[in-house]
RNA sequence: GCGCCCGUAGCUCAAUCGGAUAGAGCAGCGGACUUCUAAUCCGCAGGUUGCAGGUUCGAGUCCUGCCGGGCGCGCCA
C-alpha cells in the first residue's frame, strides 16, 4: 500500500482515538512547498464543524492520537493542516519495494469486465490527417493507461465501407481511373469529389493491378469494385500509418455486418416495441428529445433507407450483447452532436446510463509561419500524419499530442516543431532516462541488479526525487479514473526535473559502497518508472541520446 | 438564438476532482562543465487566473450573469 493510504488509514485511527467518530473520506496529498512536509491532510479543516473545535486544536489533538512510526514528525501548520514527515527509512525500503516490483510498478492486474475503446474509426476515404493523430495518440494512451490501472482494454475500430461516401468517393477514384486511359468516366450526379493526390495513386495502382477491365463491364457493377479496391487501399494506408505510431487494435468492426445480421432491423423494432417511436412525414423517428437530446431524430427515412443513427446505436448495442461494462468513443470535437442521439437510442433500448462515455478530443490547429493552415479534407489542402511524422519523428509526435488536455484545442506550428524540436520537453524526459542508462554503463552494472537499498540519511534532492517516485501510482489511477492522459507527461516532466535536479547535486558512483548502493537503487527506480510512464503514451524510452 | 467545451506569464500549457506564497517549458537577462551525457542545473524578470457578483475558514477550481473564442444544432456521415 502505498504511504497516502497508509497515512489515510493511521489519521482515520487517530480521528477514531480522539474524538470517537467515524470519519469516511480523508484527504491526504503531497503540499507545493516542501517545507510542509512531505503529506499533509486537512481533515481538522474540513471537519472542524463535526468536532464542534477550531481546526488547530482539531489538529492538534491529532497529532496527539496519530500512531505511525514511519512517521518521523507530524505537526500542525497555517489554519489547521497536520504536517507530516516521513523517516528516510521508511521511503528507502518504499524504494526497494519499487524496484522489487519493477514494471509491474504502478500497475494493477486487470480485473473486471472488459472495456471498450473505440478510438480513430475514419472512413477509408483518405489518409489519416493531423486531426486524427492526436485522436489516434489519445485514444491508444488512453488504453493504456486504463489497462495499466487494472481495467482490462478492448480497442476498437470501426469503419463504413458502405454508404454514400463511399460512392461517391468511389466514384472520384474511377474518373481518375479513366483518366489514366484517356477516357472520361460518366458522372452520375453533382456529387461531390474527393481531391487529393492520393486519389490519382489510387486509381494508378488500380489500372496496374487489374488493367482495363472495369471501363469493359457495367458501370453500377465497376464501380462497386472500384470503391471495394479504393477502401481497402484506404485501410492499409491508414493501418501501416497507425503501425507506425504504435496504434494497435483488437478488431476491427465493419459497418456491412450490422446490415448481414439482420441487427438493424432488430434494433429498429425493439426500439418500436419501448414506444420510443413514432411515424411522421412519411419517416420513422425517435423521440430523442424525452431522452435528453435536443430533438427528436430520423431513424428511417422517407425512402426507406436508414440514418447513420440505425447502425450505430445497432453497433453500440452489439457492444453491449457482447459483454463489455463500458463503450467509449474517443470522438473528434466537430462530432459532438452524435452523443447524444446515440445515448438517446441506447436509453430508449434500456441499456444502463453508465454504459456509454464518450471524449470529445478538440481538433489540432495547424499554424505555419505563424499563420493558421486552414484545411478540410473536402479542399483537398489537408496536412497528412505522415507527413507531419516525416517532418517530426514518431516520438515528438505522440508527446505532443497527448501532453495537453485533449479538452483544449492545440497549435501546431509545423516550423516551429522542426527547428526547436531540440527543446522539445520530450527529450527532457528522454534524456533523464538516458542519463541514467550511462551511468549504469559506466558503473558497469544493470539497473536489475540492484539489490537491497542500504538505509540512510536522504540529502534535500534525494528526498524530492523519492517522493516523486512513489507518488507514480497515484497518477496512473488519476490519469485513467478521470481519463486525462495528459497527466502522465505533466508527472513525467517533474520526475525527470527531480532528477536532473538530484543529478546535479549528487555525484553517484563515490567509493562509499552504501551511498553508492542506494543512489544506484535512486537511479534504477527512477529509470524503471521513466519507462513505464513513457510506455503508457506510446513514446520510446532511449538508452542512448 | 439554443446546447456543449474552453479563456491562467509575451508564446505553448500545468495546477493532485475546494487547500497553504498559482507552477513548468519556450522566448529574455545573468551565472555553473579538469569528476557518472551542459539535450542539464541555479538565479532574475514576467500574473488583478477574461469581467462582475455569490457560496465559506479558504475559490484558478463550485453557483449566477455578462464578455470573448471553438464546436455542434440535416430525412449528410
Amino acid at each position: 500500500m502505498s504511504f497516502e493510504g497508509r497515512l489515510v488509514e493511521d489519521v482515520r485511527d487517530a480521528v477514531r482515538r480522539a474524538y470517537d467518530v467515524e470519519l469516511e473520506t480523508i484527504h491526504v496529498e503531497r503540499p507545493n512547498d516542501p517545507e510542509h512536509g512531505d503529506f499533509a491532510t486537512n481533515v481538522a479543516l474540513a471537519n472542524a464543524r463535526v468536532f464542534r473545535r477550531n481546526p488547530r486544536e482539531v489538529a492538534e489533538s491529532l497529532v496527539g492520537a496519530l500512531d505511525a512510526p514511519y512517521v518521523r514528525e507530524a505537526g500542525v501548520a497555517g489554519p489547521g493542516f497536520v504536517n507530516f514527515r516521513l523517516t528516510d527509512g521508511a521511503l528507502c525500503a518504499e524504494v526497494g519495494a519499487l524496484l522489487e516490483a519493477g514494471e509491474r510498478y504502478g500497475r494493477r492486474e486487470p480485473d473486471g469486465r472488459p472495456f471498450m475503446l473505440e478510438y480513430v474509426s475514419v472512413n477509408p476515404t483518405g489518409p489519416m490527417h493531423v486531426g486524427h493523430g492526436r485522436q489516434a495518440a489519445y485514444g491508444d494512451s488512453l488504453a493504456r493507461i486504463l489497462e495499466a490501472a487494472g481495467r482490462p482494454v478492448y480497442r476498437e475500430y470501426y469503419f463504413n465501407d458502405g454508404g454514400n461516401q463511399i460512392r461517391i468517393f468511389g466514384e472520384s477514384v474511377a474518373i481518375q481511373y479513366a483518366d489514366v486511359y484517356g477516357k472520361e468516366w460518366p458522372v452520375s450526379g453533382p456529387g461531390a469529389q474527393y481531391p487529393g493526390e492520393y486519389v490519382r495513386e489510387i486509381a494508378q495502382d488500380l489500372a496496374d493491378e487489374r488493367g482495363e477491365v472495369y471501363l469493359q463491364m457495367s458501370q453500377d457493377e465497376a464501380l462497386l469494385e472500384i470503391a471495394a479496391f479504393a477502401t481497402s487501399w484506404c485501410m492499409n494506408d491508414i493501418q501501416r500509418t497507425l503501425a507506425r505510431v504504435r496504434v494497435r487494435f483488437d478488431n476491427y468492426f465493419n459497418e456491412k455486418d450490422l446490415y448481414g445480421s439482420g441487427e438493424i432491423e432488430a434494433v429498429i423494432s425493439e426500439l418500436e416495441e419501448s414506444g420510443h417511436v413514432y411515424e411522421a412525414d412519411g419517416a420513422l423517428w425517435l423521440d430523442s428529445s424525452k431522452l435528453g437530446d435536443d430533438k427528436d431524430r430520423v431513424l428511417r427515412k422517407q425512402d426507406g433507407s436508414y440514418t447513420y443513427m440505425a447502425p450505430d446505436v445497432a453497433y453500440h448495442r452489439n457492444k453491449h450483447g457482447r459483454g463489455f461494462a463500458t463503450a467509449m468513443d474517443v470522438l473528434g470535437a466537430d462530432h459532438a452532436g452524435y452523443p447524444p442521439r446515440i445515448r438517446a437510442g441506447l436509453l430508449a433500448l434500456g441499456l444502463p446510463e453508465d454504459f456509454y462515455e464518450v471524449e470529445l478530443v478538440r481538433l489540432v490547429k495547424l499554424v505555419r509561419e505563424g499563420e493558421q493552415v486552414k484545411f478540410s479534407k473536402r479542399a483537398g489542402n489537408v496536412v497528412t500524419l505522415d507527413e507531419l511524422l516525416d517532418e517530426v519523428g514518431e516520438d515528438v509526435a505522440r508527446y505532443f499530442y497527448v501532453r495537453s488536455s485533449h479538452k483544449s484545442e492545440i497549435n501546431f506550428d509545423l516550423e516551429l516543431a522542426v527547428t526547436q524540436s531540440d527543446e522539445n520537453p520530450v527529450f527532457y524526459v528522454q534524456y533523464a532516462h538516458a542519463r541514467i542508462a550511462s551511468i549504469f554503463e559506466r558503473a558497469g552494472a544493470s539497473p536489475e541488479d540492484v539489490g537491497e537499498v542500504p538505509a540512510g540519511e536522504l540529502a534535500a534532492e534525494e528526498r524530492q526525487l523519492v517522493l516523486e517516485l512513489l507518488d507514480f501510482p497515484r497518477v496512473v489511477e488519476n490519469a485513467a479514473a478521470r481519463r486525462e492522459v495528459h497527466q502522465i507527461p505533466t508527472y513525467l516532466e517533474t520526475l525527470a526535473h527531480r532528477f536532473h535536479q538530484f543529478y546535479t547535486v549528487h555525484r553517484v558512483l563515490v567509493d562509499d559502497a552504501d551511498l553508492r548502493a542506494r543512489r544506484l537503487a535512486l537511479c534504477a527506480a527512477t529509470k524503471t518508472v521513466l519507462r513505464t510512464g513513457l510506455d503508457l503514451v506510446g513514446v520510446a524510452a532511449p538508452e542512448k541520446m
